[in-house]
DNA sequence: GTTGTAACTTGACCCAGATCAAAGTGCGCC
DNA sequence: GGCGCACTTTGATCTGGGTCAAGTTACAAC
């Protein structure tokens, strides 16, 4: 893993305090994690492990956004997640990974040495419980993206991508200023997470702004303008739509 | 849920007994969960869970195969997983599912209230790691499955298919006589699976019969005569091949 | 046996999205 | 302020797999 800084912030002044992995932990539980962690800054574009990499340490995301990506032997790329603030890496009882983890912005890790998070998951039923609460919330979006993957077309993957962008930045407030949303991917990038290629999305995208769906201020910035027709756009039942 | 026989068979004679979600449970935990559990049994194509339902039981796959099916409101369908023996049912601490569980095979199932089984997992880590374990096991299987909805074509998806297939009936014995394989799913079935329609998966079914990679006794049944094109099929690394 | 039906195969044609190609845009850096 | 480069847009064309439409099996019920 490289790093470009060693910090230990208080973890009773952290902004994922009550959404990782150490949700439910009481005050003396913090102070051992507090002994444990080490923080770890990356910048964007830079690996944060490879496939094959001995899975040294597991970390939460304190800032920023990851992704995890497949990559085929002929180069074929499917990224099969997408880490914001509060999100885990790595799994315990697993010695490497299988797939490469990046940092698409700049990202700030809070990281615990493998070994010693098995034996506190052994010892603290707080963090196994919550462990295991956040896997079955990932098996379960992983299993909505195979619907999206196998059945959607390329509007309703671009419009459920952009839900899940805008459920996302507003959960951990990451919006940018005066409420705008952030496209934190290329459009490549995009492409690699819903299954198809950046024509296609910059086509789809571009025909949600002339619609009126989207509106750009930059090609990275934009707002909701029909947080109704967005929905539609999905082909997800209403009963899952964001409040409108 | 459905039902149509009840029955409490030892433990300790288990086929999955290993492998299940008690896999790691010792003489006395074993005792404990011989008092709560209740086998229930499925015919072929009943279903054993509807979206929706409260989902009062959690389970283990004894015998059989059943499927996870997500339906969007137009009726396309996409199916998220199937079940083998010592596969596990329902999540702790989640009052409904939101996807379809139905029987393809006749179907046993262990069955635990999910409430006591809520507080067994608090107080019994060996549970509790192991349930953890299967999960994170089942989200690294979905994020494989995403690379093939994402990215593979229609030879690669038969073929990643049919060697998960081959790896999971090996893993329980469920072969027919000598050794033979067995398709569970119709093409149909296969289709909702793998992301494809059931017209391209009989085109590429035969295809390989053809080529002399799979040799079919029946419709249902069937061996595959060339491991190593199989394996060449799949798209994926040699790596991850079964041995051959 | 016959008849019904669900599952499967096969062929012809079509189209959403891929591929190939060429501009356009914007930002960092000297 | 202009050069370089990465990202994006847009157009033209192609194609894998979908769709539509007959047939064909194969087994279950009578």
């Amino acid at each position: 893993m490289r790093f470009t800084a060693k910090l230990r912030p208080k973890c009773s002044e952290c902004p994922i305090r009550h959404r990782a992995v150490c949700a439910r932990c009481d005050d003396s539980e913090l102070i051992t994690l507090e002994g444990i962690k080490v923080y770890r800054s990356f910048a964007a574009g830079d690996p944060i492990l490879r496939r094959g990499d001995p899975l040294t340490y597991v970390a939460s995301v304190v800032h920023g956004v990851a992704t995890l990506n497949k990559t085929m032997e002929d180069g074929r790329t499917q990224m099969v997640g997408m880490l914001f603030p509060s999100d885990f890496i790595g799994r315990p009882g697993r010695a490497e990974i299988d797939f490469d983890v990046a940092a698409v912005t700049d990202v700030t890790l809070c990281c615990f040495q493998r070994k010693p998070f098995e034996s506190l998951i052994a010892t603290t039923p707080h963090i196994a419980q919550r462990l295991l609460e956040m896997s079955l919330d990932e098996l379960d979006a992983a299993r909505d993206w195979m619907v999206l993957l196998g059945r959607k077309t390329a509007r309703e993957k671009i419009a459920t991508f952009i839900e899940m962008l805008v459920r996302r930045q507003y959960s951990d407030g990451s919006t940018g200023a005066n409420g705008a949303l952030i496209l934190p991917l290329t459009r490549d990038e995009i492409a690699d997470y819903i299954g198809l290629t950046l024509e296609t999305v910059s086509r789809q995208l571009n025909a949600m702004k002339k619609e009126g769906i989207l509106r750009f201020t930059d090609r990275r910035r934009f707002e909701i303008a029909d947080l109704e027709a967005l929905h539609i756009a999905t082909g997800d039942d209403a009963e899952d739509a964001l409040i409108y």
